[in-house]
DNA sequence: ACAAAAGTGTTTTGGGTACACCCATGT
DNA sequence: ACATGGGTGTACCCAAAACACTTTTGT
């Protein structure tokens, strides 16, 4: 448990620690959360004595695997503790294994050093999808960051290279799998949607040619709700309709635009 | 070496195999070969003896990780062992790590037991890709059967779900990136890469779209060689230049048909 | 009345698809 | 001469891309 928040270092005896989770093998996430025409990504604030000085650093988010869990286990586990939400999109995108990967800096490895067990720790990467607006701020755990994904900054270890493999990931299954919608409120505008590919493909669609794609979307339900509070005409709500998205969906069918 | 070759279990002690590697994670690797036609995969041949019965069972090649190495190192381990080949491409797609996967079967779990240290191993996933034509037969271990890979039977622990997702990250890649390149000999014809895509997409292809479309190539270079020694008009010979490959790949290319 | 985003059609262009015949070689 | 795969061009259709104005609401 100690462990397992991560802030309390060495609480449980390394015996203890065996016991309960492998120490060569660990999942570290990338969060991505969407909010207010933003991609952001959620880092963990830590803070490293070393020298007489407290060094600042961030990190992702991560964890051992336990004896009994699947690394699925171990993402739910992580998101769980990190952003209270439970059955999030969490998926697997790949391995890292450098030997060095946790001493290739002093300040980060004396972070390793009182924590964990082993210091050749293979993690798996996963990227996770949320909507901020489904996180409760009471539940965010202390020293967590939403960054913009844009503006990451250095990340200890290896974990700028991890995020940077996520991003491109995410880029990618979001062209040939319906994800959008992970990211998205459950009832949003197609603006929204367009706006959200926008920002993560870091390009702008036109606006008609962008509606028609969509519109042979059947799975996309459009509903007899429409926001409110707005100064200008209001949009029409949509949502996603998975079972639909099931039945339709054609072999090669993609998202691209 | 005992545990390197899978062929002399419990010959070094558990001390010694903990020291050389890490004994919760493994690479299991699906070994593509193309010739003729046929698409193959490289499956081992195992004894093993329970009850006073010897049980024959089919698994894919795999080892644990070292502790010096990456998992690409254990990969390409792997591939000189088995096929005696060096700087062949070799491709992680996904971890397998349910914690019962080596305790399904009781057979199975039988050959577990006096070569393995932990029970609860996580495998990475790795595919490779190679040219039947390369392979020395001489340095083919025993007990390695090349099995038609739209005919794999019943492999050991998860091997059959881990082929499969293997096969179909493959096709996908396929799609992407230069592979069939891997499997193709160095000069080929344009119908030895046709037939390569439709052996892999199990469909056939309009020989003039597809010789159109890979006509656009600029990295497929046609050689002033033919094909000798057949009965009919001989067909030119390719090559496939990385090098403008690299200069020339466009941010969306695409091998689809 | 004005600001701000919603919503809507048409034309042009390029790529995908379907389709049939002559050519060069070995036997 | 015949069998075998090699090699080539055209017409049609649909999807992608470019492009501008009217509508509805809040202030």
């Amino acid at each position: 448990m100690a462990i397992e928040s991560e802030s309390n270092p060495n609480r449980i005896s390394q015996e203890a620690f065996e016991r309960e989770f492998l120490p060569t093998l660990s999942v570290d996430c990338a969060i991505f959360g969407y909010d207010d025409n933003n991609l952001r990504v959620l880092v963990r604030r830590e803070y490293i004595p070393l020298d007489g000085d407290v060094h600042l650093e961030w990190k992702l988010p991560g964890n051992h695997v336990k004896r009994t869990e699947t690394i699925y286990d171990t993402a739910a586990r992580i998101l769980k503790e990190q952003t209270g939400l439970e059955n999030i999109y969490v998926k697997q995108f790949s391995v890292f294994s450098d030997p060095e990967r946790l001493k290739r800096n002093l300040v980060d490895y004396e972070w390793v050093r009182p924590r964990i067990v082993d210091d050749r720790v293979v993690t798996v990467g996963f990227y996770s999808l949320l909507n901020m607006n489904d996180i409760d701020n009471s539940m965010l755990i202390e020293d967590a960051n939403w960054m913009n994904a844009y503006e990451v900054e250095r990340l200890m270890f290896d974990h700028n290279e991890i995020f940077e493999e996520a991003f491109k990931k995410l880029r990618n299954d979001l062209l040939h799998d319906p994800l959008v919608f992970e990211l998205l409120p459950e009832k949003f505008t197609l603006t929204q949607m367009q706006k959200l590919y926008e920002t993560i493909f870091n390009t702008n669609y036109d606006k008609r040619n962008y509606r028609r794609k969509i519109n042979k979307m059947e799975y996309l339900i459009p509903l007899d709700e429409f926001q409110t509070g707005v100064s200008h005409k209001p949009a029409r709500l949509y949502s996603f309709n998975r079972d639909i998205y099931e039945e339709t969906r054609t072999e090669r069918f993609d998202f691209r635009m």
